[in-house]
DNA sequence: GCCGTTTTCGGCCCGACTGTTTTCAGTCG
């Protein structure tokens, strides 16, 4: 049997194909059709085995007759044709070419063709040889920015895409540099930092102004830049210190709701709109709506008269990623999303009785204080060692320091008492049952074994979402944004599992893990499950982080309802106390 | 290569900036 393939191994696969096409100079839309193919792949909430199995292929958007053969093909067989054809035909280093700044496909072509240089190597030596500037297109400024882009790829530092939490501090510093340049009449950040996708390409600013040249020159002299790419008169773009890009656009406040729903994207949503413009008689850019018929522009001053416009309801930034969302605003079908004024409390938060920082007394004040109803206290379960885990005993005595800080509260809030129990390399869990019945919610979760095959971290966690007592599955993939991938594991059997017995499924807000992810979320959701959101604070400041999870949640599709840290504190128990009877209806 | 309340063939979003150019190609988003 062929090897198993990831989606994203998948995704890749297209990609590299996309980009061999490219240099051989095949027609650009064919370019993007495979480009368009591996991004949807890559963002698939499904495994696409199971899709395959299914003869469903083709609902992937951007997969026709032609990529549907190719998945095919590969699944089956381990190889793809065209894929080992190119790879023989175009050499590897010119691939690597692609991420030299101003190296795109023409020039990697023309350089090959017309030198023979198949590798970085032998074109830094022909930049600095000289060789370069009298190629057709060259010349020698960009030779010399070739060699610089060359050192700065090579110095990493050119950075790929960081974690949203990461480039969280750099972009409020950014608005707050720019917020006190004179004469600014608008500012927002945009991009997928505004769409709250999970990892940032680049920082986006737009600006609404009278006069550009100020702001661009505070743009471009900021602390943090180590480069200016380019200035003109509306755009200039930045390498930070980290090697993040940054780009600023100025523009007339007249025109700020086109130019800001440009500048959010995505690229896909924003084709996607732009088509739908022109099939209603509109030409849309980031400048205005302009009747193609009379030539007449209509300014939109907000982005809600762009879509009112274009006969679209709404369309919130965390669901402009071109999946369905603009078929959905026409049919009036969009969800309410959930909100951070929808939720009623934290469920899972710890304490300095195991790893936390700060006294139960402290992280219940601090969730009182931002408006909760309740808290869930998880401190750690007795095997986790290195967090300080509870022996059953400490659990009890804990529980009265629980009942002792809940009257002192008072009514309008309530602490209740849990735990993260770690559910064990053979599926069993780390506290006896009659322990777990004792606590009012029972947040289970996997830290240790994350690489264990396939089928036995999925029986790990299946066993846990068919245990009576389990009412919570705490970051469930267990990665690690950057530095950690999550467990491979059946994910649709686990998924579907949660929604059978009612086990809640968390997304866990910490933007350095963000798990569940998005698309898994989403395919939670539509297989009808239920999700929570919740911080893991390990001190009171970390409870602020709960606007990361809504985010994700939003970009889930979610509604208010099917997030159960929505819920009124006695529908909350009322669904845990149902779960055992749940499980034996499906077993 | 994809896709369809203009189409199963003929379209496929729109614009800024740079450098190499006498009017535009290439890259990028």
């Amino acid at each position: 049997m062929a090897r198993r393939f990831t989606n994203q191994e998948i995704a890749e696969i297209f990609e590299h194909i996309a980009d061999m096409l490219e240099i051989q100079g095949e027609i650009p839309y064919k370019v993007m059709a495979y480009r368009r193919a591996a991004e949807n792949i890559a963002a698939l909430g499904r495994d696409i085995y199971d899709l395959w199995q299914e003869g469903a292929l083709r609902t992937i958007p951007g997969v026709g007759e032609a990529i549907e053969e190719k998945i095919d093909q590969l699944l089956r067989t381990g190889r793809l044709e065209l894929y080992e054809r190119l790879k023989a035909e175009i050499p590897s280093g010119l691939l690597e070419m692609r991420q030299i700044p101003d190296m795109g496909p023409k020039r990697i072509k023309t350089v090959w063709e017309k030198l023979g240089i198949t590798t970085v190597e032998e074109l830094e030596q022909a930049a600095r040889a000289g060789k370069l500037r009298d190629l057709p297109g060259f010349g020698a400024k960009l030779e010399s920015k070739i060699l610089a882009g060359i050192e700065a790829v090579r110095r990493r530092k050119i950075a790929g895409r960081v974690p949203l939490g990461a480039a969280w501090p750099l972009a409020q510093e950014i608005l707050r540099a720019l917020h006190e340049v004179p004469g600014v009449q608008r500012l927002a950040a945009a991009g997928s930092f505004r769409r709250m996708k999970e990892t940032i390409g680049d920082l986006d600013f737009l600006v609404a102004a009278e006069d550009p040249e100020a702001v661009m020159e505070r743009f471009t002299t900021l602390p943090i830049v180590e480069t200016v790419l380019l200035k003109g008169s509306t755009k200039s773009s930045v390498r930070l210190r980290n090697g993040l890009q940054a780009d600023l656009r100025v523009i007339e406040a007249a025109r700020w709701g086109t130019a800001l729903q440009y500048f959010t994207g995505s690229q896909q949503h924003n084709i996607q709109l732009r088509e739908h413009a022109l099939r209603r008689g509109y030409s849309l850019s980031e400048y205005a709506l302009t009747r193609v018929e009379s030539g007449e522009e209509l300014l939109c001053a907000t982005e809600e008269e762009v879509y009112e416009r274009l006969g679209l309801a709404y369309i919130p930034p965390e669901l402009r990623e071109g999946r369905g969302e603009i078929e959905a605003a026409l049919e009036g079908r969009l969800p309410r999303l959930v909100t951070i004024e929808d939720l009623q409390g934290d469920l899972q938060v710890h304490s300095t009785w195991s790893d936390g920082q700060a006294s139960i007394r402290d992280m219940a004040r601090a969730a009182k204080a931002k408006g909760y109803r309740y808290m869930l206290l998880t401190d750690h379960s007795q095997s986790l060692g290195v967090a300080r885990g509870l022996t059953p005993e400490r659990l009890r005595e804990q529980r009265r320091e629980v009942e002792s800080v809940n009257a002192e509260l008072g009514d309008g809030f309530r602490i209740l008492h849990g735990a993260e129990v770690e559910i064990r390399a053979d599926g069993r869990l780390d506290y006896p049952d009659e322990v777990l019945a004792s606590l009012d919610l029972v947040v289970a979760s996997v830290h240790t074994g994350l690489r264990q095959d396939r089928e036995r971290v999925t029986a790990r966690f299946l066993a846990a979402i068919h245990h009576p007592h389990v009412h919570i599955i705490a970051h469930p993939t267990g990665r690690l944004l950057g530095e950690r991938e999550g467990a491979d594991a059946d994910w649709e059997a686990i998924l579907r599992a949660a929604a059978e017995t009612g086990t809640l499924l968390e997304i866990n807000a910490n933007p350095a893990r963000l798990d569940l992810p998005d698309a898994l979320a989403r395919r939670a959701l539509e297989l009808g499950g239920y999700l929570v959101i919740s911080t893991d604070a390990h001190s009171p400041g970390e409870l602020d982080l709960i606007h990361f999870g809504v985010a994700v949640a939003r970009r889930a599709w979610a509604t208010p309802d099917r997030i159960a840290n929505t819920w009124p504190l006695e529908r909350l128990l009322r669904w845990a106390h149902e779960k055992p009877g749940r499980v034996r209806r499906r077993s």
